[in-house]
DNA sequence: ATCCGGAGTG
DNA sequence: CACTCGGGAT
């Protein structure tokens, strides 16, 4: 298994010196935005898990479905001893459902695991740092070829395991944008991703910490129902486009 | 367009 | 009671 592989991708170094190309219209702003939420709501220092295998575990589990229900499960598996690639494969398919309850879409889930762990052992012998030694593009498909994961579990692995720059577009980012009117509500998820992507410095920490900041926003006041626009960090900005 | 699903919220 | 959740497959 991998070492003390801790996942916080979270190093605050200095501020960029410069962007190097010339960013497109929406650029400045969802730097503003960025800039804003920072210092409005400090760092999220995200994703809480130990290895980047627990944090692969976690994407899946949490499809849909809220953190705290996912953090019982992860739990069950840790006591269990069952947080490797080789011991998610062993373990019946009933007796992992059955652990993995809370977080429910239990069964779905666990086939999802277990064609995770498989693909895993196939093409990379088990090894994540194999797996993440692939060019990033190629990971990206190779992992949406795999039962289970769509672009946003796709994301999540690319960025918060594997620490490549790749922003994580979900739920709470395309309502957030789509309120704000960058977007229609519907927006495709690879045009939402690329245009975040061009108009953010290519960095991973910002990647990590903009979409943490977008869930904390979603979460608190850009809510499906009864948004809190007049307390939200990003009042400010919604002025401007209403 | 429907299904998967437990757990918390109002 | 209805609604929502770090979505994805069919």
């Amino acid at each position: 298994m991998s070492q003390e592989a801790t996942v916080h991708a979270l190093v605050s170094k200095g501020e960029a010196p410069s962007h190097p190309q010339t960013p497109p219209s929406q650029a400045k702003s969802f730097v503003q935005y960025y800039d804003r939420l920072y210092e409005k709501l400090g760092p999220q220092a995200w994703w809480p898990a130990r290895t980047p295998f627990e944090v692969i575990i976690g994407a899946i589990l949490t499809q849909n479905t809220s953190w705290t229900n996912v953090e019982r499960a992860i739990s069950n598996l840790r006591r269990e001893r069952l947080l490797t690639p080789l011991a998610l494969e062993r373990v019946s398919f009933a007796r992992l459902a059955s652990l993995i309850r809370s977080s429910g879409y239990f069964r779905q889930k666990a086939k999802k695991l277990k064609a995770f762990v498989r693909f895993l052992r196939a093409e990379y012998s088990s090894s994540l740092a194999r797996m993440f030694r692939t060019p990033t593009h190629e990971l990206r498909e190779k992992l949406l070829a795999v039962h289970g994961i769509g672009p946003e579990t796709a994301d999540s692995i690319l960025l918060y395991a594997g620490q490549k720059e790749t922003f994580v577009v979900d739920t709470y980012t395309r309502r957030i944008l789509s309120r704000h009117g960058f977007v229609a509500e519907d927006v495709p998820y690879e045009e939402l991703r690329a245009l975040i992507e061009s108009a953010l410095p290519r960095d991973v920490s910002r990647y990590n910490e903009f979409h943490a900041l977008l869930v904390q926003v979603g979460k608190h006041w850009c809510r499906p129902r009864g948004p809190r626009c007049s307390e939200c960090p990003l009042q400010p900005f919604l002025e401007s486009v209403k």
